[in-house]
DNA sequence: CAAATATATGAATACATGTTCATATATTTG
DNA sequence: CAAATATATGAACATGTATTCATATATTTG
C-alpha cells in the first residue's frame, strides 16, 4: 500500500541514482506551472499575431481587427487574456484603447522562439 | 460587399497609417503560426515539468513516471508529443528508452521564460 | 519458448478553450 | 440629451486536448 517512492508508478523505478539526482535540481513545482501558463497563452496563432504586431507598434481593436480580419470581439476577448496575463498593457485615449506590449522580456523570448522556427524552415 | 481593406471588420479602420506599417513588418504567417504551435506544446504543467527534468539529464519512461507521480501511458503519450515536435529525442538501449533534450535552443527558451516568470515572483 | 519487463498506442471520456452572437458600457459628437 | 462610435463581456457552441483504460509490441531473461 506504502509503496515509496511513488503510488502511481505500478513497476520498480529502473534509475533511483538518477531520480535523486533530477529530484535535488528540479526547480520548485510553482514556477514551473507558471511558465506553462504563460506559454500556454503564447500557444494560440490569433495571439502569436496580435503579440507580432504589438511588438512593431501599438495599435487599438479596431486596427488589430482589421489587420488579423477577425471581429472586434474575437481580438478584444484575447486581449483581456493577454492583459490579465501581463503580456499586454493598454492606455485610453478618448474612445480609443491603445495595447502595447507590457514587457520587454515578452518580444525576446518571441523572438527566440522565432530565430528556432526559422532554423528548421531553412533545412 | 467589396468594402477593402476587411470583410469582416464592420467599422471604418481608424488609423491606417499604422496598418500600413504594420502590415509591411509583419513576419509571414507560417513561421508566426509555427511558433505558437512551438509554445503550445511548451504550454502544459506536465510537459513543461517533462522538459525541465530532461534539461537536468536524460530519463526514462519509467524514471520520469516515478518523479512526477504519474501512469507511465500518460507520460509516454506525452513524449511523443514532445517527439514529433522535435523537443525530445530517444535513444533506446536494451529495454529502455532514454528521452533528452532534442535541441540547446529549447533550454535557452524555457530559462528566458523562467528568469521572466521569477522577476514577478520576488516583486 | 514462456514469462516478465519497458514502452507504445487506439479509443473513450472529461475538461478546457476560442469564437460567435447578442448585448452592455463608456465616450464623444451633433 | 440622443445618436454614433469603440470596446467589453456573458453565454452558448464547437472544437481541441490530456488522461485513463485496455491492449499491443518489443526486448530480455529464465
Amino acid at each position: 500500500m506504502n509503496r515509496e517512492p511513488c503510488d502511481i508508478c505500478e513497476v520498480s523505478v529502473i534509475h533511483d541514482d538518477v531520480l535523486v539526482r533530477v529530484r535535488e535540481q528540479m526547480p520548485p513545482e510553482e514556477p514551473v506551472y507558471e511558465v506553462s501558463e504563460l506559454f500556454k497563452v503564447f500557444g494560440d496563432s490569433t495571439r502569436s499575431r496580435i503579440i507580432c504586431a504589438l511588438n512593431i507598434e501599438e495599435m487599438c481593436v479596431c486596427d488589430l481587427a482589421a489587420l488579423l480580419n477577425m471581429t472586434h470581439s474575437a481580438v478584444s476577448h484575447q486581449l483581456r487574456l493577454l492583459k490579465v496575463s501581463h503580456i499586454v498593457k493598454s492606455r485610453k485615449e478618448r474612445r480609443v484603447v491603445y495595447y502595447s506590449l507590457d514587457d520587454a522580456h515578452i518580444g525576446k523570448i518571441f523572438a527566440m522562439a522565432f530565430e528556432h522556427v526559422m532554423e528548421r524552415f531553412e533545412r
